[in-house]
DNA sequence: TTGAAAGCGCTAACAT
DNA sequence: ATGTTAGCGCTTTCAA
């Protein structure tokens, strides 16, 4: 195949017989050029193949039509999910976006967001993780959005997410309302401001319908341990110890999936003996058997209010003060594992 | 907080004293410096938080410490894991990558090259796909390497893929194992390789064992249609027409949840009536109920020689010829889906 | 409406 | 061992 050499704005400004400055011009369509040029110059543009050199452009303009992408793990359904959406977003606006897959690894984050810094990324969008952001190791000034992670105070950060408070109170309401009276719930330790939510709306809950709170039951997993596993191991705990409960509010799908095996594995059924309620609504909620219920956080509005606030961010648009921060409504979505036993109707 | 400025070379060799070519030779270490000026550079690097402008390095150099990642869609278990473990190796190498979701469109696959080019990716990964691969609009000669997806005839291009005929192979084995004699076949129509491969895999497992090839048991479903529903629906169907059949081989996790599912809608019991088996080993598979025997595809090394591969060529060291096609092998999964009944035993 | 020229930050050829 | 300088391809100011 013949390989077309990689044609400069120089070359196709002597090819149209104009200058560099005027080739700039129509490219960029900043006027100050007749239209005779203008067909002459594309006409060259077109027949040549050129395109722009972004390398050059982006070192000229401390810019460069691509944002970075921050994300605690993209094989997690939830966070691909996101993924997905924003970057069909800004390829509609012409971007590109650096994918930084963190593991959850602070030296890592702090890597990616020099780096993407020195390639002169025009924002940068954090999913998740903890509430510091590194901003000291960037030396622009960009923006930056947050999607479920609030950034500690930051002048240029906005954040968007899930009203977790209600999602942990609508779950918490959900299983109170199919008869539970002790209900335990299964999250994540330490600061993770999300889970804090979700734990603030399920004691909400209980105590406006008069239940009472046993710290027993809040079962708080280590981060490193609290997935399906940790779950699973964590309902077993509460069973061979013979603390009694009815329902479990589990904060994401995968520990609640975990709750349901260990449940199972005890041979207490779901829901008939114990109901169960997960977070989020990624597919293995619906696939599992029982089928769960959840809260579905909304993805495609979180992503595009998301990405939208970015974009006239970036584009230097009036954001209003009250847009520093969003609150996406979340649902109940009920299905078996919520479900009566058929003998109580 | 105070922002510190972003400094040049241009300063470092004013503050130490000495020319920029030198202070680019002590970052680059390149040699001709002495020890003492080396010392005295990386002090006022240290002291000013000096990072190097990546675009300036791109623009001068043609090249830019980062890859272009082609993938049909990230929001797909298998295809996030891949990207995990390539983004994983990469960081490692002190690359940035850029995912570019095509959605399965060409026009977004095509755009997707064009702006990698000018942003002077050093090199290309693609992850399935269609086999052409949108070379002519690449100006420059950078190394292509696919996964799962085999490259018609592109001199640049290598790849890496499991063995989908072995597996297709084994799937049906094993199916013949247990019993089955009227195996059916759920894939994908149209021409992509894979596919082709599993299903030459499951013709000859039939022949090998004496079985014969009922073309009314090869459901090949239409690509927008050959996912979770599509393969419900096309068991339904069978089950429909009383076309009689004992065991299912889905080319994919997700479509041999949609045919259990679907069996299960008809009263068939799975393993009993009908056994089951998938491909990929996705999460589902051990989630769902009965669990899913399937085709475990080592992600992790396809993945790492893929990469690896692509180092290799960005960086010139010599391939072998041998290495242009890369063959993972791929293991049997037995869960319950393809169990014996317990009366048989 | 157009052009000349400076300069973004870096590397490397060449000179010393 | 170190410095000088050209130039990567682009935008933009200033002048015409």
């Amino acid at each position: 195949m013949e390989k077309k050499r990689n044609i400069s704005i120089k070359e196709i400004a002597k090819l149209s017989q104009v200058s560099v400055a005027t080739v700039s011009r129509v490219i960029n369509n900043n006027g100050r050029f007749s239209e005779e040029t203008r067909k002459r110059v594309q006409e060259v543009i077109k027949q040549y193949g050129y395109t722009t050199n972004m390398t050059a452009k982006s070192l000229r303009m401390s810019k460069s039509k691509t944002v970075g992408l921050i994300v605690p793990s993209i094989d997690n359904e939830w966070f691909s999910h996101l993924v997905l959406e924003i970057e069909k977003y800004f390829f509609e606006k012409n971007y590109s976006v650096f994918i930084c897959n963190t593991s959850q690894d602070e030296q890592k984050e702090i890597a990616y967001f020099k780096s993407l810094d020195s390639k002169m990324v025009d924002g940068i969008m954090c999913i998740s993780g903890i509430e510091e952001i590194p901003t000291d190791v960037i030396t622009r000034n960009i923006p930056i959005v947050c999607i479920d992670r609030k950034p500690k105070d930051h002048a240029n950060a906005y954040y968007v997410e899930s009203n977790h408070y209600s999602g942990g109170y609508l779950a918490t309401e959900e299983l109170i309302k199919k008869g539970c009276k002790r209900i335990a719930i299964v999250s994540r330790n330490k600061t993770l401001s999300v889970n804090k939510q979700r734990l603030e709306g399920y004691r909400q809950a209980l105590k406006d319908y008069g239940l009472e709170e046993y710290s027993e039951l809040q079962l708080l997993l280590d981060p490193s341990d609290a997935n399906y596993e940790g779950a699973r191991k964590a309902i077993n705990e509460l069973i061979k110890n013979k603390i009694p409960f009815d329902g479990v509010f589990a904060t994401n799908d995968w520990r609640a999936y975990g709750v349901m095996v260990g449940l199972t594995e005890n041979n207490i059924i779901v829901p008939d003996d114990v109901k169960v309620i997960g977070f989020d609504d990624i597919s293995i909620s619906s696939s599992c058997h029982p089928s769960l219920s959840t809260i579905r956080q909304d993805v495609i509005s979180l992503a595009n209010e998301a990405s939208r606030i970015l974009f006239d961010l970036m584009n230097e648009k009036e954001i209003e003060v009250s847009q520093r921060r969003y609150i996406i409504p979340v649902e109940v979505i009920r299905r078996d594992s919520t479900k009566k036993k058929i003998s109580q109707f």
